[in-house]
DNA sequence: TCGGCTAAGGCGAACGTTCACACTCTCGAT
DNA sequence: ATCGAGAGTGTGAACGTTCGCCTTAGCCGA
């Protein structure tokens, strides 16, 4: 295997010593032009590339974050994992990225260790799972983290940032409020993850706040098939005039209990859901959905990193989802 | 900010030399049990974690790869994503990730540069779209790349693996043949992506080699409008029997123009759809389609990589996907 | 003539590892 | 007693950078 060209091969070829080649490369100060031009030419002549893990040995900084992703195939920690990259990289920063199949502690340790021995600069958690920030708290980390983790709250070792779930909850919620409807059931999410304890919660403010009465909450897993189950119970039982599922793959599972039974959306029943994954505009009806900025949250989240790395004060005020009105929802008969 | 301990920390606390450390945590060859208990201990108690940027540095092996990844949110390429990664971990590897948002040639030419700073042992492109491999071709790169294109071919520079997605379109394609139906349409995906055209390759071998007429393409670009708007022509036009769509979400799209003019499927159309989405078995019916198996893609993909890191053969037959059979299909009239 | 300034570039050390050796014991065998 | 083997440990160099400091040459002014 040939060895890659370095500092030293430049410089022998371009007749200098290895300094200048690298005064070159890096900030130019006080090289002759001439010097210049003829390192410039050799190096790229070589193919010459910087090793960028001799460069952080030596200067401590690796230019490198660490981003731990839930491995769920979920439509929004994955187009939030993409954001983070790009903001990453637009930074000057390489994304070392590990996935967590099942957010155990371990896993996060492991992965924890693993990015200290990469010397990262620092650490995003995209974790919507339940106790990451005690486990985080657990692991003695001496880089800045940044966890999106809806309604965590920050600690001494770990910055949070996070979407208003709550309030994207709480405005479709409001939406079938002003439609009229008073009888407006949730499906809620799974209750390991956070995203499903912050939309159950903001269902229930929102109720509150119109001073309607919160009926039974239905609990799924995320699953399509979950929603299903509970949409054949609920036909069973009778329909509510309006429902809040929390989420988009949820509610294609309640609506196909729908379809099954012939019962019309939204003539029969409006249904509001959340993520505004692709397929929503594609239900039939259309649904009506709450978005999630995902590419801004990733921007804000390396921002925010990159800002705590240098020192700077960061705004960590969550980011504002968004509904999206579609077809599944209509006035209350 | 604080020096993490380093071995000579370690060596220091212990009263060994640094090299006495450095067995022990590595190999553990020929150190006295008591030593390497001491050593242990108090590598335990300074929590000490070895700089991995050093010794890449001076083994030459960074036992980090590169992976490239369309950022299309796409659920095919995110599932691969993960799978690979997870399979780079399981190796004992970390994994730098990077997006290209466009397919373009500079922004591979970019990340294959930052990777070769990162010294990468190898590179996985994951790259569903069309010219990846003339891009590779043109960078000369060192390590071995291992490129995830359907329907592309091996060359000097890199090897190509993938699903055979052909195998899939042909899978398709017989089911609705064994139903009884002789008039299949394929609705296409973009042609700009490799998936697509060998998903359409496909359906015409099958029709070929079924002694059928393969009527006119129908050409989407991934999108569910557009296979509504499709689906709207052909409503006015005429439905086929059956209909083979390029991907799940199309297929969604196409089944709400069926649902909106009141069309009834299996009953009046037999479609089925390609991915196996997680929405997949939520529509209405529950789609047939074709499911890759992009967790063995993964595994495979990274085994494939490090054999050619090491020098071992490598097998590269592609991955075989499956048909699901569930309720959008049915024998013919 | 000399001192001093500046621009250009070289020298050596350091970063935290691993690797190839070399050294020092302690045995048991000769 | 001497030798050799092997277990246990230390030494020095190297990897490719950056950084602080030093050297050299050229120039200007006194």
């Amino acid at each position: 295997m040939l060895r890659r060209p370095s500092l030293k091969d430049v410089a022998r070829e371009a007749g200098v010593s290895f300094q200048t080649v690298s005064r070159v490369l890096n900030g130019g100060s006080r090289v002759a032009e001439s010097t210049r031009l003829r390192v410039l030419a050799v190096a790229e002549d070589l193919g010459y590339r910087r090793n960028d893990n001799a460069r952080a040995l030596v200067t401590n900084r690796s230019r490198t974050v660490g981003v731990i992703a839930d491995a769920s195939p979920r439509y929004g920690p994955v187009s939030t994992l993409a954001a983070v990259e790009k903001a990453a990289r637009d930074a000057g920063y390489n994304a070392i990225v590990t996935t967590m199949s099942n957010p155990s502690p371990d896993d996060a340790i492991r992965a924890f260790h693993e990015f200290s021995k990469r010397a990262v600069e620092g650490i995003v958690v995209i974790a919507p799972r339940m106790p990451i920030a005690d486990v985080i708290q657990a692991v003695p980390v001496t880089v800045p983290v940044v966890l999106l983790a809806p309604g965590e709250t920050s600690h001494d070792g770990f910055t949070v940032f996070f979407e208003d779930q709550e309030l994207g909850a709480r405005l479709a919620t409001r939406h079938l409020v002003e439609l009229g409807h008073r009888e407006i059931v949730h499906l809620a999410g799974s209750q390991e993850w956070l995203d499903g304890q912050v939309r159950l919660r903001g269902w229930q403010a929102e109720l509150t706040a119109a001073n309607l009465a919160a009926p039974a909450v239905r609990y799924g897993d995320w699953s399509g098939d979950s929603a299903y189950a509970i949409g054949r119970r609920l036909l069973a039982e009778g329909l509510p005039s309006a429902i809040f599922v929390a989420s988009d793959l949820m509610a294609l599972g309640f609506l196909r209990a729908l379809y099954e039974a012939g019962v019309s959306v939204p003539r029969d029943i409006s249904v509001v859901g959340f993520d505004d994954n692709e397929f929503a505009p594609q239900t039939f009806p259309p649904l009506t959905t709450v978005r999630q900025s995902f590419g801004i949250v990733g921007e804000r989240c390396m921002e925010i990193l990159l800002g705590l790395v240098q020192g700077t004060p960061v705004d960590v005020t969550p980011a504002v989802p968004k509904l999206v009105i579609r077809d599944s929802t209509t006035a209350a008969r």
